[in-house]
DNA sequence: CTTGACCCTGTACCTTGGTACAGGGTTTAT
DNA sequence: ATAAACCCTGTACCAAGGTACAGGGTCAAG
């Protein structure tokens, strides 16, 4: 089996040595064997692992998640069940984001919208209309 | 004119008195009069501009875009059109984000549709799905 | 006159996902 | 044999938006 030191993982992966190093310290990875002067020696499942954690961080996961999630892969039992389970409710957060994101972009519309074309005037309709439980209040 | 201490303040904004003074010092609020005593006096000015910020901040905005944004607000002249393009810029922010939602929504569903009815079988689809740079490579 | 509820400042700490040293040791190439 | 390139550990630091003390002062009620 092939080995590789902790700079061929890094630019093979395209992530920082440090970063591999951090992975290390939070579990993500598998311990690694060392050489007699303490070089880390990582696999091809290292790689993997890496990759597939890069992945998956691009849906959205937290390390947190992904190390969960990764405990439950190694299990091997009911695995498939828990993968889902994980990934129905990260479907349903992602789909709650959406909808928010969404009710801001309605918004954020509204207020442009109450600008008139002549953009220089004093008053402001955007602060005005976020400002709307000043009304009558002082100006000063 | 009434003026409160900043407990006051605090209930009535729904905000943490720390937050308040994190505020104070991040020059988000206009500086408070003081007691003989050093206590913080706000009037109903500070009640509405810490409305204003955790309004405009639930609208996705840091506070370091609301400093910027108070300040061309405060400055009265052309602050109409400052505003109006930082809605429009933020706009187009939170419209890249829903698109990168969406992008991972539909992921997750197809990795989530990847499953067969009986969850609790062996492989699972999903993590070969995602690790599909493994394939062929060591089991073990 | 003392207890409890306030307030003050200053500093440290939290989370997340790393990055950046400092101060060493090792390996490889010339 | 020595310099460059690599590795190690440990610690501090970054953004953001606060929170949590520690160690003190102040104010109103009983």
């Amino acid at each position: 089996m092939v080995e590789y030191r902790i700079g061929e993982i890094a630019k093979t992966c395209n992530v920082n040595k440090e970063t591999i190093r951090y992975y290390d310290r939070m579990g993500l990875i598998s311990k690694p064997t060392r050489t007699d002067s303490g070089y880390r020696l990582y696999s091809d499942e290292t790689i993997n692992r890496i990759l597939f954690i890069k992945r998956i961080q691009d849906l959205g996961f937290t390390l947190t998640e992904i190390h969960k999630l990764l405990g439950v892969a190694d299990k091997e039992e009911v695995r498939c069940a828990d993968m889902y389970d994980f990934v129905v409710h990260k479907l349903d957060d992602v789909r709650k984001k959406i909808i928010d994101m969404q009710r801001i972009e309605c918004m954020l519309t509204d207020l442009k919208n109450r600008c008139p074309d002549e953009k220089a005037i004093h008053e402001c309709p955007i602060i005005e209309a976020l400002m709307d439980n000043k009304e009558k209040e002082e100006h000063q």
